[in-house]
DNA sequence: GGGAACTTGTCAATCGTTTGACTTGCAGCC
DNA sequence: GGCTGCAAGTCAAACGATTGACAAGTTCCC
């Protein structure tokens, strides 16, 4: 912690010292008063409000002063009056996860194209809940986009509750909280533990996180009943958590255990990272001494060694959609719910090979 | 794409549907009706505005009701009357990148700490100028950080000067907006260099990515210095950009040139991250046939292969710093600017070793 | 006992938009 | 020519907080 400050020399500063001088923010008034008319035409013809009844000539005298002087109508003002902020927010666990940076892109680029701004709220241990009952009180945001997984239901429900705002939880479902975009999850796993199958495993190990949150439920059943349907056998590990740093820890006493497994299939491109490292610590070569498949497909599968083979669900939609219906909901639409049943797809990459033949 | 709507029941809809029956917010004047006093007192006594003249019982009446009321004072209207809206803009490339995610992280702590919002820009191709100006000119926020490096240096200064609120640069000068928080980029560079040379390498390469940003630029020059310093050759490769794909494309080309230098110092963690790529893909044995090192540390480091040795900087004390900078800014300080001068560490991982004893 | 000086509050304007209600002028119609 | 009806706008009241100016009551001092 050390740092040095550097102040512009003083005769520097003076040269261009008025720094917005006379720029002043452009308000309504300004464009009526340029175009000669009230300031209550100004906003209807802007808005296109049905109602504004404005000669075509007065239209266009209206719109060439609001041109001119580059007026930006100031969203305080509107948003005071109208209740409204045109900002989102949305609750992420962290950003390191490249699946929750995948989400806040596609969320961000999606509220901007609606003309909304994003709000992040990272979970800051211990006081999520305060921080983001706040921001919906406070009338910082008009809903909330929830994807934490580190958050309590019950947390999420009091949030919820507190209806100062929707709430949409994103491939989550909270008892209490009816909005929610899902993905198909149980698809996924299904697809990946196919997969392997396919390659000639007959027992295949998947680990999987704390069993509270019902998207890690979803991934278990799929896991177990593609395993079924295949006819192999298939083992669950608890994880004590969704992060790289979970999944090595489950991956290094699966090792140790000495299981029959051949391949492992990870319910989170977090744990297969971290599953890939416990491997590398371990000794195990990967793919010739086990197989790995990871769920969530990342840019980052490529740079690992070996690259990840994962199956790639369709996260930015699902936050597409999700933005979408939290703006219906915030505009008065009644809650309903989406599940994005776009068909989840193999990336075959390095992790993946048929078992070793029996030795 | 494709996806299905799940609508609830109408009965189960009817059963909750005053979804927020009477749950109003609170405003100022509920706290005044009911602590018996007029709304101006309760705002100068909640604001412990020095002008507040109430007796210590009325303070305490108020206080309580603002408490019983769960009263949170409403930040658009507030923001209206004080021209301020208590939120910063950052402006990023992409979250992918874990150097930029461990900034958003910092940087959202800090501002939530001094009571700010953080809304978040991604660079939006094509588009981002225009994006970031509006935020500022529609008064969605009270100031900008821009950590972008892919915005040029006019876009930038054009959107300082519209004069709508004051924007810090992190780590990156540009002409004409003055305040910025910078790292010591060259320290970090010498160290890695100097890393290397304390290893016995006698040639090293460095990949840099384009030339027009001053970042780059300070990291070219730690690494020349503390290679001349060190009395070892250097080599500059150029890339075509600061991420992976960049860095993995010049490190393939330097593969192929055969060049002498037995360690590659890669100017930012991402190069890192594509020069190891390469180097699996070319069947350049790291550390034993070339060491990699590269600048920025992230916990990802631990979990590639071989892990990456790297030197980290204090990327987050920046953020925090700028978010400081930028707040004192927006309470009128004038402009100065911050040099983080924190040393930086070096992270000794499985990527460097001594070069391979000659043949 | 009559100001001066505090103390404890209240009043009303204001920030920049939006929006319901109203005005004015003109055309059309019987 | 007296009415309705419409087009083209204007007026003024909100939204919820902050803040400069003022008012009523009390204390204090000579």
């Amino acid at each position: 912690m050390s740092a040095r400050i550097v102040r512009p020399a003083p005769e520097r500063l003076g040269a261009r010292l008025p720094p917005d001088a006379g720029r002043k923010r452009k308000t309504i008034r300004d464009v009526a008063a340029l175009a000669g008319v009230d300031a209550s035409l100004v906003s209807r013809v802007l808005n296109d409000h049905p109602k504004a009844s404005a000669s075509p000539a007065t239209r266009e005298r209206i719109r060439d002063a609001a041109r001119t002087l580059g007026y930006q109508p100031n969203v305080v003002a509107r948003g005071l009056r109208m209740a409204r902020t045109w900002t989102l927010g949305l609750l992420l666990p962290n950003l390191s996860n490249p699946m929750y940076a995948d989400i806040a892109r596609a969320a961000e680029r999606r509220a901007l194209d609606r003309g909304f701004g994003l709000i992040f709220g990272t979970n800051v241990d211990g006081e999520e809940e305060a921080t983001f009952a706040r921001l919906l009180q406070q009338g910082r945001v008009d809903g909330l986009l929830a994807a934490s997984g580190a958050l309590g239901d019950g947390s999420l429900r009091r949030v919820a509750d507190a209806g100062h705002g929707p709430v949409v939880m994103l491939n989550r479902r909270v008892r209490g909280v009816r909005p929610s975009v899902t993905l198909d999850d149980a698809a996924g796993a299904a697809l990946a533990t196919a997969h392997l199958a396919g390659l000639g495993h007959r027992h295949v190990a998947g680990i999987f996180g704390v069993g509270t949150i019902d998207t890690i439920r979803r991934r278990r059943a799929g896991f177990l009943a593609a395993g079924k349907e295949a006819g192999i056998a298939t083992t669950v590990i608890e994880a004590a958590g969704l992060d790289a740093a979970a999944g090595r820890e489950a991956a290094v006493g699966f090792f140790r255990a000495r299981s029959e497994a051949t391949a492992i299939f990870a319910s989170t491109f977090a744990i297969g990272v971290g599953a890939l490292r416990a491997a590398r610590e371990e000794g195990v070569r990967i793919p010739d001494d086990l197989s790995l498949i990871a769920l969530h497909d990342s840019e980052l599968a490529d740079y690992l060694s070996p690259p990840m083979t994962t199956v790639g669900l369709p996260v930015g939609e699902m936050a597409h959609r999700a933005v979408d219906l939290l703006i219906d909901l915030i505009e008065g639409a009644r809650p309903y719910s989406v599940v994005v049943d776009s068909a989840p797809v193999l990336k075959e990459r390095g992790s993946t090979a048929p078992p070793k033949v029996s030795g």
